[in-house]
DNA sequence: AATGATAATTTGTATGCACAACTAAAAAGG
DNA sequence: CCTTTTTAGTTGTGCATACAAATTATCATT
């Protein structure tokens, strides 16, 4: 027997996507740990990588997250010694230190596994629509376009 | 231009589940601000309404949290004076108060004013079926069926 | 009944974010 | 140039959640 609770919750995109989220979290988890970054720390190091001097506001936007939380994040890997900041003006510029570079390959086998493990629960087709059209969709919610 | 972390992050199931997650927590909230309570607290509510005296665990497997989410998040309710909980062995059981029972019909209606209020964004066929991949893609997840 | 295993909950602690209020720097307008 | 507005970042604080360890209660077996 199906309860009203079930509807509701079945029914609700706000609870599935937060449990989808939660999902793929542990899973991303797991298999970043080989980098000793939680995921988002990991993509935030991909960003500097890749743009050296990067400013955090681009970073934000990069990751949707707010500045705030970019500053958190700065100051842990800071402290890991991954990057370092170079104040330009009102600008805080970051670049990945040697440390932080020698983990990008590291980061990008953990981002290949995570992609391998849950294409192969889902499917990679599916995977990859999925992924497209969550990427739409939210954007469509925060009103861009 | 598009760079590698572009390819990444929207490539990344990880990144836009998470993406998307937030942008409904942010509407939800902003919904469920009528109830004075944050969706997943009323989520708890409309369960323990149907269900009086429910455990704690099968409202942690309702509602997929984590049993000690679930106990401080009843600590909370019944900080409110909007559930009671009753010791029965080693289970905890939740029970409504007049209180509880009354916020019911605000939480629907915040519900339906969620509900609406994304559909009107993305579409309602959308909104239902993506609801619904979603909550199978994240059982299969972790793993059930 | 005593003993060990299992199950439900709680507690301590930590993390990932967000928002609001603040500071400091730069740009714009007179 | 000086004043106002805008922009980038920081700080204080708070919330939703998780995990691991501790607690308590039941159950199963001897």
């Amino acid at each position: 027997m199906e309860h009203f609770h079930d509807h509701l919750l079945k029914g609700c995109l706000y609870f599935t996507a937060n449990q989808l989220a939660r999902s793929m979290t542990k899973l991303a988890e797991d298999e970043f740990r080989i980098t000793g970054l939680s995921p988002t720390y990991a993509f935030l190091m991909i960003a500097v990588n890749e743009k050296q001097g990067i400013s955090q506001k681009e970073l934000g936007e990069v990751l949707h997250i707010t500045p705030s939380t970019v500053t958190r994040f700065i100051e842990k890997l800071q402290a890991k010694g991954l990057v370092y900041a170079e104040q330009k003006g009102r600008m805080s510029l970051i670049y990945s230190t040697e440390k932080g570079k020698e983990l990008q390959p590291d980061i990008e086998k953990a981002w290949l596994n995570l992609y391998d493990r849950y294409s192969n629960i889902i499917g990679e087709q599916t995977g990859i629509e999925l992924t497209e059209q969550l990427f739409q969709i939210s954007n469509q919610l925060e009103g861009k376009k």
